[in-house]
DNA sequence: TTGACATATTCCTATATAGGAATGTATTGT
DNA sequence: ACAATACATTCCTATATAGGAATATGTCAA
């Protein structure tokens, strides 16, 4: 199976980088297509295609207007990854401790003689990457 | 150009369910991969490519423990991905406002006995999708 | 109507998956 | 040393891009 499509949820189609640049630039007010292919320096066809994942998603909102199509953020679409992303919070909060504590153990360590080692250190673990 | 590789970032990691998933599955406490597989009805080799790319980017941690390798997420490697939603967050209270503002107005064409129309109502954008 | 302008949509290609099957690699217990 | 256990990696294939070039579609202006 190959992967999933860019089109299937939010998630697929913010992976693309120039894709989270566009909805950056289109966050404040509507664009048309044109500003976006300046302001980015990508080709024309290029911001279209973006253009039209983020829309099948729901990710920008198309008004039309003259020969111009306005494009704007649609932010509602991108709060589902701001929650799924916040229901780690309480867990880097976590390792933020363990990690103070692991700094404190490498000083300990490193300059033994200034930070003498305390006597029942719970062994530590082995950890190799 | 292809689609960026999947180890290329957080975001693009991300992307595949199953990973989120395991990320979930990860978040509280340090697993070996045999609980993974058997939590998710995953196979075992999808599950250590699953992985790979996790740890590739930094979004778990391993530590080696016997012959099982234990995993868990690395919240703090989420924490941009939080981050860069959360820019839009100023921006999804304001569009709650002009759903809501829309609503009303809909009210008011719908049932206009009950609701007379204002006087000096802006002309209202012809949205189309 | 015709031409200019703003976007969208093919067509093309190199590249990268995700999953299943089969196999490789450590590590433990006897 | 050997079998069993726990993971990782390779091989294979269908599928899906992203970008550039070329082309199609739609809209305004004279």
């Amino acid at each position: 199976m190959a992967r999933a499509s860019t089109t299937s949820d939010a998630f697929n189609a913010v992976a693309e980088p120039r894709r989270r640049d566009i909805l950056t630039y289109l966050a404040g007010s509507e664009r048309p297509v044109g500003d976006i292919v300046e302001a980015l320096g990508l080709g024309q066809p290029s911001v279209s295609k973006h253009l039209r994942v983020l829309h099948d998603v729901g990710l920008v909102r198309m008004r039309c207007h003259g020969r111009q199509k306005l494009y704007r953020t649609n932010a509602e679409a991108i709060r589902p990854l701001h929650e799924w992303a916040g229901t780690f919070e309480r867990y880097w909060q976590h390792q933020l401790n363990r990690v103070k504590e692991l700094a404190e153990a490498t000083v300990r360590k490193t300059s033994p003689d200034l930070h003498p080692q305390e006597p029942s250190q719970s062994p530590k673990p082995k950890t190799q990457e």
